[in-house]
DNA sequence: ATTGCAGTTGCGAACTTATCGCACCTACGA
DNA sequence: TCGTAGGTGCGATAAGTTCGCAACTGCAAT
């Protein structure tokens, strides 16, 4: 576990369980989006015994703090990533699942526009859509391409 | 039901049930965003032995058509709302869960920047941060507003 | 080192949202 | 009016997440 979340939880008061450290390693030795049981998952590699509820309340814990970002993928389940200075959104492909990042600078106007004209103040934003290869294959012809996934394959990894 | 939903129905060989009707009519009165289980509980304010798994049945059917829009405001439950000629976009505030709406031209060059950029055709976008009032009222001082709903009370109506 | 205990964990049960199987029902064309 | 493929109600099921509680443990004080 990194020095920074390590000290930001003890100097809170919360104890530095193996748990808590496991959850976190998982999560950057991933890098991209995990699912809690993913996570668990992995964890469990090395120790089986670790429980999913400690998993999730780890996650709840890590994210009130900030150390953990909740991301909003779709409605199934909820994915979780490390916190990083320049926080990216996320392009999610209806067609292959795939999901592309984007950085704020490639966001055009839009935090600010949203800012100027409806005074909200965006965090993070999910858009839907079909990646670069999904569009090729699913059909130029047309908005709304070949349901699910097809044509290009699937590359998911949520 | 309106006349062009009616329609479609029929003309692709499905049939017209007064569930169906139920179901459609429910999201039009509303406007907004339903989840599944309000959309039950107001048609059986009418019709109390409609079940629920027929109005997930409905809007499945639906949304396939084209008909309904499924959106995604959170990863807790779906939500549906008529599909428009014009399609819309949502804020959603973490502060008291209010849903705000944007339309594409609002949307600063993003459409087409994600499409230069990394050859995304954007169908929806859904962004999470704080509405006016909330960050008003968690703080304009800092980027990490209060947690959760406080301060300007909650508006939410999801 | 030992101790005390509030904070944590494991486990199973409960909850929530959404899907499925199946017998009965019904919209609609013949 | 009838026949039937499509639709519905109901209960069971599945997946994801939360909760209650007894047992356990990190860590500060001894």
């Amino acid at each position: 576990m990194s020095h920074h979340a390590t000290r930001t939880l003890q100097e809170l008061g919360y104890r530095l369980t193996p748990q808590r450290t496991l959850v976190w390693d998982a999560l950057r030795e991933a890098g991209g989006h995990l699912g809690a049981e993913e996570i668990c998952a992995r964890v469990q590699t090395r120790f089986p015994n670790v429980n999913i509820s400690t998993v999730y309340r780890t996650l709840e814990l890590l994210v009130e703090l900030g150390l953990v970002r909740e991301t909003v993928l779709g409605s199934d389940r909820r994915y979780y990533e490390v916190e990083e200075e320049v926080p990216h959104h996320h392009l999610v492909c209806d067609g292959c699942g795939r999901v592309l990042h984007v950085h704020n600078e490639d966001l055009g106007g839009l935090t600010a526009g949203l800012l100027r004209n409806q005074g909200f103040r965006l965090r993070e934003m999910t858009a839907f859509g079909y990646c670069r290869e999904c569009a090729a294959a699913g059909g130029p012809h047309g908005d709304r391409a070949a349901d699910g996934a097809e044509g290009g394959g699937d590359h998911a990894h949520p």
